[in-house]
DNA sequence: GCCTGATTTCTACCA
DNA sequence: ACTGGTAGAAATCAGGCG
């Protein structure tokens, strides 16, 4: 019987010995179902030495196979590896469980040069080399089976045939859960081993909303109900904010303290974290939004209120927000207790918003990658271009590279010219189109066209990168130029699409994801191939890249003065020229002719403002809004009240040309400030936790924040940001910083704020306009 | 021991 | 756990100072 599903997550079970690949789908008419292929066997690639006979080594491997017993079939194959054609042995062992210890094994044989692909994870072998994507439609042939194991699915079938990808204008209709927890900690960060969970609240995408509350603090019977409510929903998808890493190993761990199983998933077992440390809910697609809040790059501070905030699903005003060290004290009064639980409301409302914002994407770079769902939040970039790689190195009978261990040595990157300081009116700022990959593209810059120093190769037949010397093979083209060269033409083809749609539409979200996603990854291949982690590192790959760019900025900046256009500023594949509409337009040809890139203007300032320094700048767009690049108002590390008073000053000195009025502003501010005026909020300053508080080398403010933040019992891990203000007394800062809700605003060190917050931010700008530190003491 | 300028450490940004 | 280039604050070091 023929099946037509939607691919949700995928698992695989080893039976004896024996593999099992379950996948998890949707099927057109909407029931949900288990398809089981045991047809499929694990296997790894030894590439022979030069010269190596195959029969030889098959022979080698013979004599090791009492030891190495579950080795199931030897197949020659020729195959490509960098480009180049080499003889292989397929090795197909029975366990995949076992099979990198066999690769590892059988790699060290006289005739081995290399043991490839050993390290691919089964179920992802399976997905590539059947063409299967996560979040797509597949047609298989399958029989349908009673099952009567703990399964929590409509319908079980054994498979028959390799599911192949099919066309289907949109996705099935999912039923999506939303959740999370309330835990009850009356010592700082609430720890599973000793404090409960005393609310769980959980949403449908059917408009569904319940909250299970603890007995007094006994969370046994909330569990019991959460568990009972996943299953009765039965969600395809289930999604939370910091669930990864909070919710979901905290309810496992107070689960395993009443003997509780968790069964949410759809086998019968429970939530475990997996590769890339995602938390795998077998069955279903467990999704943590908080792995997609990279993609709101505005807010800097990336809570799940602030973002819910920026998206526009619940206005901060609008909305209670309770630290979770201030659980008990709600929790404890009879009249409070409501108010915790809105919280938990307006908590689950923000996920339910954002995961509209967000699925969307999720799904579209899952299936363009290739990784499920599930994983994909989760791996870094670097991996998530690697698997899209290996995808495409399948397609093209290209063995797939280990990972190596290798030295770190860095290269020179793109070129950043000082700009012109002082105000300027009417310019445009002019950039390329995807400027690195259209150099790899052009220059064939890849691993396996790159040819080493001692290899002598006519010049006629290479292109040679300026200032490092690099020699690329113009002929055939490398493995990265036809992968980009697909990724580019697909994004335009998805944007021709889109043209024809209404915004807004079902197809025209789905689509505009799809473009996103293709364009992450088409962006992130140039730092991937400098990436020590890459599968296809090169060096030479990356260091050309940028080398060809530096090239191709300095070109054009000349090309721009003999046309007569003033060059401002430039940053890697960007200038800055005072607009003249048709010389910009005889520029772009001019480069489009002589360098074959790309280059329109992407935007053009009424007026713009550069100091000194590099990378910071702030231009009034014609639509009255200002663009501000690199300054403090968008810098994450700045007290509030520091970046309003830049962004005001700005805005005057760009709409009125008054630096008298801004530094009017501004002492009038310092007035305010000094006499408690502005807002305690507005004094906190957010950092980053990058490493172990014990790493560190230097006493710094936001460590020694969250040191005080630690000795009170929050958990503090790599990643987090602290909330400190700075406040009265002598010695070093360090010393004088207190987290933010450890301190009033009686403690403030005003002067603090005046000196080294808002003076500086706002001389920073002002200094170009003569303005002195004098001129912002108030009368 | 204190002052000062140079250097290091740290974070967050731009492309 | 994609790259290098950059600004800026604060901590820390190193040397001068009889």
């Amino acid at each position: 019987m023929k099946v037509t599903f939607w691919l949700l997550d995928i698992n695989y079970e080893v039976k004896d010995h024996s593999p099992e690949v379950w996948l998890w789908g949707i099927e057109e008419e909407g029931r949900r179902i288990l398809l089981v292929d045991r047809r499929f066997r694990p296997y790894f690639y030894l590439v022979l030495k030069e010269g190596a006979e195959s029969e030889a080594v098959k022979g080698e491997i013979d004599r090791m196979r009492q030891d190495l017993p579950l080795i199931e079939n030897l197949e020659p194959a020729s195959m490509k590896f960098f480009g180049r054609p080499v003889q292989a042995i397929r090795v197909t062992c029975g366990d995949p469980d076992l099979l990198a210890r066999y690769a590892d094994k059988l790699g060290k044989l006289t005739g081995v040069e290399a043991s490839l692909e050993g390290d691919i994870r089964f179920s992802m072998r399976y997905l590539i080399d059947n063409g299967i994507m996560p979040c797509g439609w597949h047609e298989v042939e399958a029989e349908e089976v009673t099952d009567d194991s703990v399964k929590q699915i409509e319908k079980v079938c054994i498979v028959d045939s390799p599911p192949r990808p099919v066309e289907r204008p949109q996705p099935p209709s999912f039923r999506i859960l939303g959740f999370t927890l309330t835990p009850y900690g009356r010592m700082g960060t609430p720890k599973p081993d000793s404090d409960p969970v005393v609310i769980i609240s959980a949403a449908t995408n059917e408009g569904d909303e319940v909250q299970f509350a603890a007995e007094g603090e006994n969370d046994a019977p909330l569990i019991e109900n959460f568990n009972e409510f996943v299953r009765g929903f039965d969600p395809d998808i289930i999604v939370g904010y910091g669930s990864n890493q909070g919710h979901w190993p905290y309810l496992l761990a107070r689960a395993g303290k009443h003997d509780i199983k968790l069964s949410v998933d759809r086998a019968g077992g429970e939530p475990h974290t997996s590769v890339y440390g995602h938390v795998s809910v077998t069955g279903r697609a467990n999704i943590d939004l908080y792995d997609f809040a990279d993609e709101f790059q505005d807010v800097k501070v990336k809570t799940l209120e602030n973002i819910a905030d920026f998206l526009g699903v619940m206005k901060l005003g609008d909305r209670t927000i309770i630290e979770d060290v201030d659980v008990p004290s709600y929790w404890e009064e009879k009249n409070r207790r409501p108010i915790l639980l809105k919280f938990g409301r307006e908590n689950l409302r923000s996920i339910m918003g954002v995961a509209d914002a967000a699925l969307d994407f999720a799904f579209q770079l899952s299936s363009l990658v290739g990784l499920p769902v599930d994983h994909i939040g989760t791996a870094a970039a670097g991996f998530r271009v690697d698997w899209f790689l290996i995808r495409q190195a399948h397609g093209v009978g290209e063995l797939i590279p280990g990972r190596r261990e290798q030295p770190y040595f860095p290269y020179e990157g793109g070129l950043v010219l000082t700009p012109k300081p002082g105000m300027h009116e009417n310019v445009a700022a002019l950039d390329f189109k995807s400027m690195y990959p259209s150099i790899m593209i052009a220059k064939n810059i890849s691993p396996d066209t790159y040819v080493p120093p001692q290899e002598d190769v006519p010049p006629s037949k290479v292109n040679v990168a300026p200032e490092v010397g690099h020699r690329f093979r113009k002929e055939p083209p490398g493995f990265y130029k036809e992968v980009l060269t697909r990724l580019i033409r697909t994004r335009d083809e998805v944007r021709k699409r889109m043209r024809t749609l209404e915004p807004g539409s079902f197809e025209y979200r789905l689509l505009d994801a799809r473009q996103r996603a293709v364009k992450v990854i088409t962006n992130a291949t140039y730092g991937y191939a400098g990436w020590l982690g890459a599968r296809w590192y090169l060096k030479p790959v990356a260091e050309a890249t940028a080398a060809w760019g530096r090239e191709t900025i300095r070109n054009t900046m000349e090309m721009a003065r003999q046309i007569g256009l003033e060059v401002i500023y430039g940053d890697t594949d960007s200038i800055f020229i005072v607009y003249d509409p048709e010389k910009v337009e005889a520029l772009s040809k001019k480069v489009q002719e002589e360098i074959g890139l790309e280059m329109k203007p992407d935007k053009i300032y009424t007026r713009i403002l550069f100091t000194e320094a590099k990378k910071r700048y702030c231009g009034l767009l014609p639509d009255g809004r200002l663009d501000i690049v690199g300054l403090e108002v968008i810098r994450g590390d700045w007290a509030n009240a520091a970046k309003g008073v830049q962004e005001t000053v700005l805005g005057i000195l760009l709409r009125e040309r008054s630096p008298e009025k801004a530094a009017e502003f501004v002492r009038g501010y310092v007035s305010g400030l000094r006499e408690r005026k502005v807002p305690y909020r507005d004094l906190i300053i957010w950092k980053t936790l990058t490493k172990p508080i014990d790493e560190y080398k230097v006493k710094a403010a936001h460590v020694e924040a969250a040191k005080i933040l630690k000795e009170r019992g929050w958990g503090l891990t790599i990643g987090d940001k602290v909330g400190f203000v700075i406040t009265k007394g002598s010695g070093k800062l360090y010393e004088k910083a207190k987290p933010y809700n450890f301190a009033t605003y009686d403690d403030i060190d005003l002067d603090y704020y005046v000196e080294n917050q808002v003076k500086p931010a706002a001389l920073r700008i002002l200094e170009q306009f003569g303005v002195t530190e004098n001129d912002l003491v108030p009368n």
